[in-house]
DNA sequence: TCGCTTTCATACCCAGGGTATGTAACTGTT
DNA sequence: AACAGTTACATACCCTGGGTATGAAAGCGA
């Protein structure tokens, strides 16, 4: 077992490898939320990250590879943010609306829109961000969905082709968000018209 | 004036200029539509149309140009077959239903779920789309819930902003529907759901 | 100490969007 | 009818950028 060889901190592979990773992935989610996915060369990512395109070649399958490690990373960014609100509401109807809440106040991020509403379906194709949202944020809507229902707060039916057609209309809604001159002055409106359409699922 | 010059007829330039475009536009319809944009080089359209990207240079300032054209035209088929079915509908509400259900058949066609719903914003932009939509759709179900509103079938609110969700959720119900293996049999469930969410927004 | 693997950098290939230039087909004018 | 000017293309080229092949240096197990 030798030792540290002088001042400079010899580090292990996996050490170097993550760092690097991570470095890779942050650079890559700033640029590709700032200026697109198609804007966005995979060089001028690995040189922001102090690499060139071969390390990049070398922790991800491609440039459609690290965009796709970059969505993942945002909807877990989301849903840490559900996770935070849905688990203080008093009652699934409560968690709902909160949630939904909360989903456009993620989409006040530039970046988040860029790259999950955006770039994403185009990018990885329409099943594939499907599925990565479905594991993040679908699941979750629908099974508070279910809990809604289930104590009677809103009407039954397909949840599962309901939530989903709501999550259509958030993103949208997210979409009119982000695009506004005045974010923050419009929040209101377009929040209050989301609730209101969830609110109609409300059993009369 | 002179006379044509023996069998083959001479075309006046307009005649060329629009027959080619109209061409090309087909072309890149069908390419575009079953391919997506990023498989699709111009060279291979302008192939299959029988030219060079001269030809398409000249009457298209670019691959997005031409896209953009291809994208205006489904929108144009897709609002030419809501017109069709709102103008024979009895109330305002029953054309809002009967035009939901006919954009949802749109979307079955996978071209113009590829092009509409999947390349178009990442393509053209968000705001681009959106404006584009606005035009053809978007207005006509704005004011298919206004007209609705204003004789008392639905609630009153911010109507620009709640036609926008709905088009969204459609949008995802058409994206549901051509994924689907078995299309026309989820066909009743989704378009159920479509329906449950717009009559939920019927004054109580 | 010595292979072996992992981690990167360098150099290269090539598909494809865009442009510059040449040429043939039309058009208005005298 | 001849000519200048414009339009409608084709050909040849540039160059960005994704992907790959090769090589070197840094850990790592024996």
């Amino acid at each position: 077992m030798p030792a540290k060889d002088g001042a400079v901190a010899r580090r292990t592979q996996a050490e170097r490898s993550s760092a690097t990773s991570s470095r890779l992935l942050a650079t890559a989610e700033e640029m590709f939320g700032r200026d697109g996915y198609a804007a966005t060369s995979l060089a001028a990512v690995a040189a922001a990250a102090g690499m060139t395109k071969g390390a990049a070649y070398h922790h991800f399958p491609g440039k459609a590879g690290l965009f796709r490690e970059v969505f993942v990373r945002r909807l877990r960014w989301a849903a840490a943010a559900l996770e935070r609100v849905a688990v203080h509401a008093p009652d699934p109807w409560s968690a709902l609306r909160e949630g939904c809440r909360t989903f456009l106040e993620c989409c006040t991020d530039p970046g988040f829109r860029q790259i999950v509403l955006l770039d994403g379906p185009a990018v990885l194709g329409w099943d594939a961000v499907r599925e990565i949202e479905y594991e993040h944020l679908l699941r979750v809507l629908r099974d508070g969905m279910r809990a809604a229902a289930a104590e009677g707060w809103i009407a039954g039916g397909d949840l599962d082709v309901r939530s989903q057609l709501v999550f259509g209309a958030l993103c949208e809604a997210g979409m009119m968000l982000a695009r506004s001159p005045d974010p923050e002055g419009v929040f209101p409106a377009v929040a209050g018209e989301a609730e209101r359409l969830l609110g109609a699922l409300v059993r009369g």
